[in-house]
DNA sequence: CTGAAAGCGCTTACAG
DNA sequence: CTGAAAGCGCTTACAG
């Protein structure tokens, strides 16, 4: 018996409660200016007839969807998730919701994805990273759409972002590797094409290594962030084979460096005694970790709420966007240590002979 | 120079390209219906002049949002990020677009929260668990709206729910630590208080323990899910403490499991030769940790899809949601053994105190 | 192949 | 305090 019943709207309402759809209309959105009586019936009948507003129509008049887009790698990976979270929950707090739509770290259909949100109702934007693609460029500042584009901080343009200073950070992670005495380290880096976080990153590496005299013993590389968990592992099994100087791994996120530990464990490397390694992001497992992770903590709450704001300022109240720059820290636990004298003299050692071979990694 | 334009409409492309409302949006939604020479010359002034149709108005004529909602717990938990994240793909694979929400592990708000997707506009929902609220029920009964339960599979209800029984899953699980000869288990669970996952695998904790004649060494010590990663840990304390004869540990999600051992690790208990430890999820992190986690694998991607799916199937299709049951399966790794002699004497020195003691945990 | 017109369900200025 | 009416921006049956 699933009759199937045409949803009720204010003229259903009006006429079982014998007043016009005004009253009806009033009675929800200006209480105050309706009889008290009056309101109390019309409320009472809408909601034994199982009357709700129409959201369509009601966004359509008012021109105010209440809703945010976010567009996202993807939210297997906590830090996207923790983002993502902390975004939605500002918003609702507000009464607005987030729509939300990943990439798969593809960014070649990043357009595609802004557009569906965008057609979809999205009345603001919540990014990551730097916008690459022109055309989408274009698209924004046609559209005048609000936009925050969140992970990396960026002076001088176009789009404000709220986000925090990629370089410095590893920066601060490699000049304390080295002041630990560490002169041959790895990088396993994200990919870099089209992703200005990860060519800052390695950007920072490479210039701390050479302002070191370390360039050559400065080796990076580069894994995609899908299956972070095996190619944290390929990666450290290369490193074995190709720089086995190495002392010092730096990972470019905490799911690569559990990845790596895991994979030691397994060759009986052990860290932090024959191998540092560091991670990215201070997820919480990285203080759970055996041993426990020394990585850079990076604000991906702050972010996601500050981002809502903002947008909700910018559409509220047509507040202009201001980028913020956020603080990272240094978060230094058990999985760094000097490098050991066994492991100090073969890096030594290995150093000579790739500076005779003339092996660079560029 | 920010002057602000007002979006263009169909008015607007119509008249720049000297042709009919009606032919601007057929050019648009049934190209063949419309000469060639003015439909390329419609786009090209449409895309010129940034026209976008407007949401709204779309979805009022065409009543039609396209989107679904979702509302689960958070997105800060592994699982619950997995089964949003494979939801929103396949929505998106056809066309929509997810708008998510959270309750934060409180259902008491869990009404207003579904009320705010409808709202908005969502045209089915996705939940977690099995819905307790009454008034939520005749509300989603009364508005007729496609609705899936996930996590949960369960006959026998008004609304469908694609998921596993986690009943069975805990079965299989205690089984499997009592054919290793373990007789005095804890169970961490999360809080059970209208949650009907945990209240199941708490009754199949206890029924287990009980057909094999260990109703009395059967504990149970129920945390909250937020914090996962401390309450483990705390957990852990209160067993060393209060359960000492305890040899397993049955952690009912794999956050807990990784607290828990962290703890140990910490305390000197060795996992799994002085304490057994048990997850439940097999996020991505239960094969990468020491030990490697026994645990019981969650078709949590899969539950997402095929949710999806259904509600596509619904809104599409008029297709009626069929409740699936999907299978779970044990993974045994590392994180557990048979307990050793001393402990297990211990075990049983504790059970008979305990006997004498007429100590019970309910 | 194209256009004029109706109508989706709201909110609100205007009039009373 | 209440109602009649306009209009938000679309799509589509109808007529030509």
């Amino acid at each position: 018996m699933r009759e199937h019943r045409k949803k009720p709207n204010v003229v259903d309402v009006a006429k079982a409660a014998g007043v016009s759809i005004a009253t009806v209309s009033r009675s929800f959105n200006a209480p105050d200016t309706v009889r008290d009586n009056v309101r109390t019936r019309v409320i009472e009948i809408a909601s034994r007839l199982g009357y709700s507003p129409n959201p369509a129509a009601k966004a359509l008049r008012l021109q105010k969807t209440n809703m945010m887009g976010a567009v996202i790698p993807t939210l297997d990976y906590a830090f996207f998730a923790r983002l993502v979270n902390s975004f939605q929950e500002a918003l609702s707090r507000a009464g607005h919701i987030a729509i939300v739509i990943t990439t798969g770290f593809d960014n070649r259909h990043l357009f595609e994805k802004v557009q569906l949100l965008v057609e979809h109702g999205a009345e603001g934007l919540l990014l990551v990273g730097r916008i690459e693609d022109v055309k989408l460029r274009d698209y924004l500042v046609e559209k005048q759409i609000p936009i925050v584009t969140t992970y990396s901080y960026q002076a001088d343009e176009v789009f404000p972002s709220i986000g925090f200073d990629n370089y410095a950070a590893t920066q601060q992670l490699v000049r304390y590797l080295l002041g630990m005495g560490h002169s041959e380290i790895t990088m396993i880096a994200g990919r870099t094409a089209g992703n200005d976080r990860q060519e800052a990153r390695v950007h920072a590496f490479r210039d701390t290594m050479a302002a070191a005299g370390l360039g050559k013993t400065a080796h990076v590389i580069e894994k995609p962030y899908v299956q972070a968990l095996s190619e944290g592992a390929e990666a450290m099994r290369r490193i074995d084979a190709e720089y086995p100087g190495t002392t010092a791994v730096v990972c470019n996120n905490d799911v690569f460096a559990v990845s790596v530990i895991a994979e030691c464990r397994k060759r009986g490397i052990c860290v932090p005694e024959d191998l540092s390694v560091t991670g990215f992001d201070d997820l919480d497992l990285a203080s759970v970790l055996d041993p426990q992770l020394t990585t850079i903590a990076v604000p991906s709450r702050d972010m996601g709420v500050r981002a809502a704001e903002a947008l909700l300022n910018a559409v509220l109240h047509r507040r202009e966007i201001l980028s913020v720059r956020l603080e990272t820290s240094l978060v230094a636990r058990a999985s760094t240590a000097a490098p050991s004298k066994a492991r100090a003299a073969m890096a030594k050692r290995r150093k000579n002979e790739s500076g005779k071979r003339g092996i660079s990694d560029r």
